[in-house]
DNA sequence: TGCAGATACTTGCATATTGCAAGTTTCATA
DNA sequence: TATGAAACTTGCAATATGCAAGTATCTGCA
C-alpha cells in the first residue's frame, strides 16, 4: 500500500523554506498532473484517471487523499445511492494556477515537442476557477 | 545506485503536455531545492550539500548529473590539481526563476510558518542570473 | 430474481527510488 | 609521512511507484 503519510505531504517540514514547503505538497511526479486536470475542469475519479499520462489508480487515490488532507481540494458528494464523490479545487488549490502557468511557459520555451497551449490559458486567473 | 536514467529526466515523455514534460525534469522532492540554491548563488558541491534540508549526498550527485544532461546547469572546472568543478545555471536553468517565484508566493500565502522572503527576490529576473 | 455495466476505489506484489552512513580519490600543506 | 579538504561513490535498508486484478454499491433491464 502507498503510505498514507508520505511523499506529497505528511512529512515533518524539512525546513522553513517556502520552496521546500511547497515541494512537500506537490513535489512529485503526479500531483501537479492531477491539479492540471482539475484546473481544466475535470471533477470525477474516472475522468482524472483518463489522462494521457495514465496515472495508476492507486497513486491517483493516494494523491487525492493527500490533497484533500492538505486542503488543496474538497471531496463532495454529487449523488446518493450509490454515494459518489467529485473533487473540487479549494482557494488554496485554485491559487496553484500561476505555478502551472509559469511551468507551462518554461516548458513551451525550453522543451521542444510539447503541445501548443491556447493563449487564453495564460489569461486565466485563480478567481476564474473559484466559481461554484 | 541511483538509476542514471531515472526520476528527474530520462524517461520517455509521458505525453506532450508541457506540465508533464516539466515534471519529468524537476518533478521530485529535491531538484527545485538544488535550483533554488544555485539561484541564490551557491556553486559548489559542498555548498549545495549544506542546505538546511540536508540533501543526501548520493541524491545531490544524481540530480546534478540529470540537470547537466538536461542542460539546466553546466559543470565547469574552477581549478586544476586537484581538478574541481562548480555548477552554473544555463539559460534554461535561469528561466526557472519565475517558477520558483510563483511557488514562493503560493507558499507564502497558503503555508503558514515559512520564512519571510525579501521583496527583492520577487524583483529578480532570469537575466540577473545570466551574468557570467 | 438475477445478471451485466458504471463508478470509485483497494489489494498484492515486483520493481524503482530514497535516505543514511561510511568509504574512496586526489591533491595541498605541514 | 600524516592530516585535511573537496567531491563524490558505494552498500543496503526503507519507501514509493506501477501494474494488473479484485471489491463494493448500486442502476437498469431481461
Amino acid at each position: 500500500m502507498v503510505d498514507d503519510d508520505a511523499k506529497a505531504g505528511g512529512r515533518l517540514p524539512r525546513s522553513g523554506c517556502p520552496v521546500a514547503n511547497a515541494l512537500d505538497t506537490f513535489g512529485d511526479r503526479w500531483t501537479l498532473i492531477v491539479i492540471r486536470d482539475l484546473v481544466m475542469g475535470k471533477r470525477r475519479y474516472g475522468e482524472l484517471q483518463k489522462s494521457p499520462e495514465n496515472i495508476p489508480s492507486n497513486i491517483l487515490a493516494d494523491r487525492l487523499r493527500q490533497l484533500e488532507r492538505l486542503e488543496v481540494i474538497r471531496r463532495v458528494p454529487y449523488q446518493e445511492r450509490p454515494r459518489r464523490y467529485e473533487y473540487l479545487l479549494t482557494e488554496k488549490g485554485a491559487d496553484l494556477l500561476p505555478i502551472l502557468q509559469a511551468v507551462t511557459r518554461w516548458s513551451g520555451r525550453h522543451i521542444p515537442g510539447g503541445w501548443q497551449v491556447p493563449e487564453r490559458f495564460f489569461a486565466l486567473t485563480p478567481d476564474d476557477l473559484k466559481r461554484e
